[in-house]
DNA sequence: ACCTGAACACCGTTCAAGT
DNA sequence: ACCTGAACACCGTTCAAGT
């Protein structure tokens, strides 16, 4: 749906990025397709952005926007011992914010130049580990041990069924084979979860490594 | 330098696409190039390689092959705790491969297809937990937990300075107008690194990281 | 069975020309 | 200043034709 009346501004052209790869998935932001979707030619475009790295960079930075807006809506001051549930509550509404754009965290990954909004968001959780206790040394060292973490999302490289695909027993069988501590690993854990819900859940996942990371940071917190 | 001698085969057609890429980089991997690379015209490839996509799966059966090898050349017989002291070699080895090949962790976060290759080597990594003590369920978790960790990278997307580059007084200023906190930090931890060597290395994050994790599944190992 | 040349349908991007 | 149409240099991929 092309909105053509008002003239293109690099919000305006950013903003309609976002609405296509939320609609139609990353692989259909291209740059003619971007114009039809502000009403004008492709070759419009490059006067409100640079390139399209520039225009991806861009769409992170809206992204990464809504996530900051959302996190400041809930934030508590924090002091000593609670930093633990502000950080985890601000990263898991963090994670809210980019399940609505599942694309996003594929493109944040491949941006290299570093982001105001990204910026301002570590700057923020440095803020609240620093109120809570930990050096900035250690601080430092938080943020690579969460990495995007941080930010809410893994890129998982190893899904061993869909979630909510149950292998069946043939399956099963054929991947002991090959496999046979993965298998066994894959019996047990299918078994345990039944079989009518899934029996890998992303966001049990997602906070149980999260819990392990925030735990670990705590206690050595309080040890150096 | 094209070897036109020998027949083109899937192995042939995926080694030199590797050579490309750790050579060129992995934007320099295209049909054309790498069809000229094995002496070959584009479309001959197609014969060995259903598409793109599958050369890239390929690509990263090369690699992780490779981290196999390795990995099962440095192994020890498990028992109880020192469960940690073999995964974390192992995984420390992987790193090593990687860090011949650059560009594969961003590939790998592209696959979608289970890669044989990848479990094969979690397929060993689940033997050793669970010889080192672990239940399935908990072995389950620590996969997610660890994620492309245990594979050796984390992919970073918070880069405050390049590790090699200590921020100048006038850049630190700067920062300090928007992002307080951050450059806060900065100052403190790029005094303590001195100024020779770069005040951020990727390695010992890294391993810092991960010790945090595995020192967590340890902890959790033992009560529950 | 394996390889090829020409062609197709897409990209991002340039450039000179319009208003 | 902002926008456009035509064109360029690339992609991955198809297809019919060769051996």
């Amino acid at each position: 749906m092309a909105e053509s009346r008002v003239s293109l501004s690099r919000e305006r052209v950013l903003r309609a990025a976002v609405e296509i790869a939320d609609g139609n998935g990353i692989g259909a932001l291209t740059m003619r397709r971007l114009g039809e979707q502000v009403g004008a030619e492709a070759m419009s475009l490059y006067h409100h952005v640079a390139n399209k790295e520039d225009l991806l960079d861009g769409v992170v930075e809206i992204v990464v926007r809504e996530i900051n807006d959302a996190v400041d809506a809930i934030d508590l001051p924090v002091t000593g011992a609670d930093w633990k549930k502000a950080a985890r509550q601000r990263i898991l509404t963090a994670r809210e914010v980019l399940l609505r754009h599942p694309w996003a965290p594929g493109v944040m990954e491949t941006r290299t130049n570093p982001n105001p909004e990204v910026l301002r968001y570590h700057d923020a959780l440095v803020g609240l580990l620093h109120a809570g206790g930990f050096s900035y040394d250690l601080i430092h060292h938080a943020l690579h041990a969460l990495g995007s973490r941080a930010l809410g999302f893994t890129q998982e490289l190893f899904d061993p069924g869909d979630g909510s695909a149950t292998p069946t027993q043939a399956e099963l069988e054929q991947l002991a084979g090959h496999f046979p501590h993965l298998a066994g690993m894959l019996r047990e854990v299918t078994h345990d979860a039944g079989t009518t819900l899934g029996w890998c859940d992303d966001q049990t996942e997602f906070e149980f490594g999260l819990d392990v990371i925030l735990d670990g940071l705590d206690r050595l917190r309080t040890t150096r």
